[in-house]
RNA sequence: GCCGUUGUAGCUCAGUGGUAGAGCACUUCCUUGGUAAGGAAGAGGUCAUGAGUUCAAUCCUCAUCAACGGCUCCA
């Protein structure tokens, strides 16, 4: 047979040999650290024979697929250990992930926690010393179900009654037997760095009204080198944790008695908020955006009217009852922007008619689900509603993403997906409106905007808004975890219930489309993300703290006072530190609240009227005119903000 | 909401069945110091909240609240 590699080369080889001997006859090295083969396309086990011409292509821990063999692997392995400690155990499914793997059971009696870990880790260890190969058996479904009713194991019975006969696989190594589709490893022996992470809570088929069963995630390495250089990444990865950087740089707060999800903003998360809607302010004023201001509540019969109610009615706080009316605190702007559009009386030459405002929304996020300022209840959003005609709708959709195509880059977004979310047949009338073609002909328009615009993206079904489709940014945040940052939305539904109309060019009455976007998404989430984002070292036009004047000793206070005043009258936020202190010690301090710049003042700068100045992270930068210094920060302001 | 873990001074964290400790921060005094921590003294806590066990609870038990790791859900 003829074996094709990924450079093209072909070599000719007996039938039915393994990928691991054809990797031992390209070299050893090769064949120590080979994980997986793939075959036509298709990632097998090294041992499997291989009967006809083929492409190969051997994959390593460097290939993606190599790592997720791997960890699959190592999945069996925990397994196996569990297993032995802990007779009667069963298993669900046990993937590789993105960092690693888990393994979902139902311990029975036992309940699992953090302390069993180290015991399951060591026997893991053991296990793996064993070097025990993993065997693969095709196996006709009767017996597995034979093998598994024997077990006792409903849930992986449950498993082989959505398989068809014929396509199933067990996989065996030492004294764990599972059912498997592989590929795996050759054998134990290549896990020599293993660490079970955390024990967590995991539903049935990840739905919430099925029993939970108990997931163990864990990771493992070919070598302890990079395990450990794994924990100290995460461990880096936890110093830009916005929830640690916000409480060092002060910038929000939570307290108990204010509630949950409800962060306070101190002093300096005010400046950011005031910086971002500046920007915001600006970028839409000169994009044909009118601002408007709406109240926190309404009464029930506009969320009637705009499906709120059925479709979105867990997520918003319990109405209040006030003069026998109910009224719920607004989780979106859009029903308030609808009211006001439709207050205006609007032709075809009025639009697009583009509404924004920063409106502050309360939606009722269940506890568990919060987390730092990613995940809160109150929020306030970049929103702004453009009602516009069918024609228009493709420009305006692309100028929308032209604008967040603006802002990725003056704040250096650069690792982002673009994730088109679609609606899904048999939830119409459920979770989305009911109207299939209208769905259609809209996901087609945004489709066709995405393409043509040449905007990457990745398209899942089910996920839209009720009202229609949408685009989402998704963003990670520091430790890994996955954030719709910004959200552009179709609404081909709700104007309508709204009974919102303009007067066309044949004088009739036509449903406007609308668009719902938020850009910088929420204050509340932007804000978090950028903590991280910048870990703490937020560029000068942002920065909370942008100049400290550092006087060298009192002497220089008064000049000290002078030069902050006279930035303060150019807008920029300069304060002093006047402590008892010496030089050295208030520079660390500054450098540790992440200021831009400081200005060290003493005798030299107060007879020569300049400042010396040194920048956050960089040192110093000799010294300068306090005009030449404003000149500079005014021009570094500028080109950050125009790019 | 569910599973698991945690809750001690402003922050980070020790600690004990006999009503508490460190470092940093804070206050005062000394020091007037030129690019990442000068020195001394002092002040600070119903040990998350509520009940129970006990002669005695911050520590043991239960409940509640909150945070954290996940699940479900989402900007």
């Amino acid at each position: 047979m003829k074996i094709t590699f990924p450079d093209k080369n072909v070599r000719e080889y007996p039938d039915g040999t393994t990928s691991l001997e054809i990797a031992k006859s390209l070299s050893e090295g090769l064949a120590r650290n080979v994980l997986a083969a793939k075959v036509n396309g298709e990632v097998r086990d090294l041992m499997r024979p291989i009967n006809e011409d083929a492409s190969l292509e051997l994959l390593t821990w460097n290939d993606a697929e190599g790592k997720s063999t791997f960890w699959h692997s190592s999945a069996h392995l925990m397994a196996e250990a569990l297993e032995a400690l802990f007779p009667g155990i069963k298993f669900w499914v046990g993937p590789p992930v993105e960092n690693g793997f888990y393994y979902d059971v139902d311990p029975g009696n036992h309940t699992l926690s953090q302390e069993d870990l180290p015991r399951i880790e060591e026997k893991m260890k053991e296990l793996a010393k064993k070097n025990n190969a993993y065997q693969r058996k095709e196996i006709n479904k009767e017996e597995a179900i034979k093998y598994f009713t024997e077990k006792n194991d409903e849930y992986k019975l449950d498993l082989l009654s959505n398989l068809e006969d014929g396509s199933i696989t067990f996989y065996t190594q030492g004294d764990f037997t599972d059912l498997c589709r592989g590929p795996h490893i050759p054998s134990t022996g290549s896990i020599k760095a293993i660490r079970l992470m955390n024990i967590a809570g995991a539903y049935w088929k990840g739905d919430e009204k099925n029993k939970q069963l108990t997931r163990i995630y864990g990771i493992t390495f070919p070598k302890q080198k990079e395990l450990d250089e794994y924990l100290a990444m995460l461990e880096e990865a936890k110093k830009r944790d916005h929830r640690k950087l916000g409480k060092e740089l002060e910038i929000f707060t939570f307290d108990e008695e204010v509630g949950p999800g409800l962060p306070l903003w101190l002093p300096n998360g005010a400046v950011l908020i005031e910086e971002l809607e500046r920007l915001a302010k600006r970028t839409e004023q000169a994009a044909g955006y009118k601002r408007v201001r709406t109240p926190h509540l309404a009464k029930s019969s506009m969320y009637l009217t705009s499906g709120h109610l059925p479709y979105y009615e867990e997520s918003m706080f319990p109405a209040m009852q006030i003069e026998g009316e109910k009224y719920y605190l607004k989780p979106m702007n859009c029903p308030h922007h609808h009211k006001i559009f439709g207050s205006m009386n609007a032709s075809y030459r009025d639009l697009p008619i583009r509404l924004a405002e920063y409106g502050t929304c309360y939606r009722y996020e269940q506890s568990g689900e919060l987390f730092g300022l990613m995940r809160v209840r109150s929020l306030q959003m970049n929103d702004a509603h453009i009602y516009c005609t069918e024609e228009q709708f493709a420009d305006e959709f692309k100028a929308v993403n032209e604008m967040y195509l603006k802002y990725f880059r003056i704040f250096n977004i650069e690792k982002y997906v673009m994730r088109f979310s679609t609606h899904s047949k048999e939830k119409l009338g459920k979770k989305y409106v009911d109207n299939e073609p209208l769905w259609i002909k809209t996901e087609d328009m945004v489709r066709r905007v995405l393409i043509e615009s040449k905007i990457p993206y990745i398209e899942v079904a089910d996920e839209a808004a009720f009202y229609g489709p949408k685009i989402d940014v998704q963003v990670w945040s520091a430790i890994g975890r996955e954030f719709t940052l910004a959200t552009n939305q179709v609404d081909f539904a709700v104007p309508a219930r709204f009974g919102l109309t303009f007067r066309n060019a044949q004088n009739e009455l036509e449903t406007p489309i609308c668009i719902h976007r938020a850009p910088l998404g929420t204050h509340e989430r932007f804000i978090g993300f950028l903590i991280e984002h910048y870990a703490g070292n937020f560029p000068l036009w942002l920065s909370p703290k942008q100049v400290i004047v550092l006087p060298i000793s009192d002497k220089f206070n008064d000049y000290a006072r002078l030069v902050s005043q006279e930035l303060n009258n150019y807008d920029i936020r300069a304060h002093i530190d006047e402590r008892d202190e010496k030089i050295g010690r208030k520079i660390r301090d500054a450098e540790t609240r992440k200021i831009s710049y400081m200005l060290i003042v003493g005798e030299k700068e107060k007879e020569t009227g300049s400042v010396a100045v040194r920048k956050h992270g960089e040192g110093d930068k000799g010294n300068m005119s306090k005009s030449d210094f404003l000149k500079m920060i005014k021009s570094e302001i500028e080109d950050q903000l125009n790019k």
